[in-house]
DNA sequence: CTGCATATTGACTGAACGGTCAAAAACAAG
DNA sequence: CTTGTTTTTGACCGTTCAGTCAATATGCAG
């Protein structure tokens, strides 16, 4: 009936992700954005509407691929502890694969687009919640676990709120100063303490 | 001999540098800056050298103020704790004063400009070691008046560096997450957990 | 008053930007 | 082959941007 598209969907998010994450909003325009993707700037606007729908639905994906994973992992953990350490790998070996400076996606966009744009405030505020309440419930599960072998110092439970989201600061925090370029050894020993803090 | 200076200095720094925090580098355009300094093109060029050159003063003399300021507080406080509670209610004393979404500016240049400009990362960097050497001094003088009062558990003494710069990170996360707009209720549930963590 | 050094003024420039649009192209259905 | 629908193509537009510059103004020294 129509003519058919010549681009893949996904690939094409995928790749401006890895764009977005680098360089920010700001630093890609929409020149960039046809030369990574191989598309033409009016199949650009067809496909995806404007700079900021692409920008938001690409921060979606990183979202629902990052943070997804990162809850995946907290649940798949045996305790507190291990999920701390496994995430922090996980961000470590990110860098070491070639995104050195990148930080974390969303909390760029935190800083850059989130001050100027409701909608994309709300996108990071979502994702960050879903981490506070991953480690919320690693916590609450912890606990338990600790109330179950009759141990009489349970750790967390008179503030697992507050340190969960702790954590989740501590993480935010960790990837701007990875983004700013702070010397790997600083970056490994705020790891080794986060997962400390969840070490009884 | 030459024509006197129209304009103060120190103010037009002092302004630029509310403009710059509140809007980051991109969003302030030289017209902008004419508008806010009250100045012609020319002058400002004539004054400053370029944006950049400007930006980079700017940063500079928040770093001096602000990370100066926020050292005094550490050295100044009785123990670590309430050094990190102090700190963290000049945060929110600042959200209160109008500057709600603002978060901190050199946190703010750390994603926004440092990745493609190595003087300010490297100018970020310095400021943020000088808040975790703040933070390490504090931290070791406490367990000095640990050891002196007999305690047997000098709770940092393991890993002083570690907290200290976990602290750091802390403290980074706390303002992105301000400035993304995170509800008030939660950042005071990091600030508290902050300060337990150093807490005996 | 004259000359000199510096600051101010504001119009100007070229480049880069996000976004638009009409024409051409590529399919499938009839 | 014709028709209808959607995508592709790339030239084009108005705006905004950082930075420049020659003319003018303002002080002070002699």
């Amino acid at each position: 009936m129509a003519r058919p598209r010549k681009f893949d969907r996904e690939d094409v998010l995928n790749r401006m992700k890895l764009a977005f994450w680098e360089n920010g909003f700001n630093d890609i325009s929409m020149d960039d954005v046809g030369r990574i993707t191989n598309m033409n700037r009016g199949s650009i606007y067809n496909a995806f509407g404007d700079k900021r729908a692409l920008y938001l639905e690409v921060l979606e994906v990183y979202g629902d691929q990052h943070y997804g994973a990162a809850v995946k992992l907290i649940q798949h953990s045996q305790n507190t502890s291990s999920a701390v350490r496994d995430l922090y790998d996980a961000a470590f070996k990110s860098m070491e694969e070639g995104r050195t400076h990148w930080g974390c996606f969303m909390c760029n966009a935190a800083v850059e687009v989130a001050p100027v744009d409701t909608e994309v405030a709300n996108l990071v505020t979502k994702y960050l919640t879903t981490l506070s309440t991953a480690f919320l419930n690693s916590l609450e599960e912890s606990d338990q676990l600790t109330s179950q072998n009759d141990s009489p110092a349970m750790k967390y439970s008179k503030n697992p709120q507050n340190l969960a989201e702790q954590l989740t600061a501590s993480y935010v925090g960790f990837n701007i100063m990875a983004r700013t370029g702070v010397a790997t050894a600083s970056l490994q020993r705020i790891s080794d303490s986060a997962v400390e803090s969840v070490t009884s």
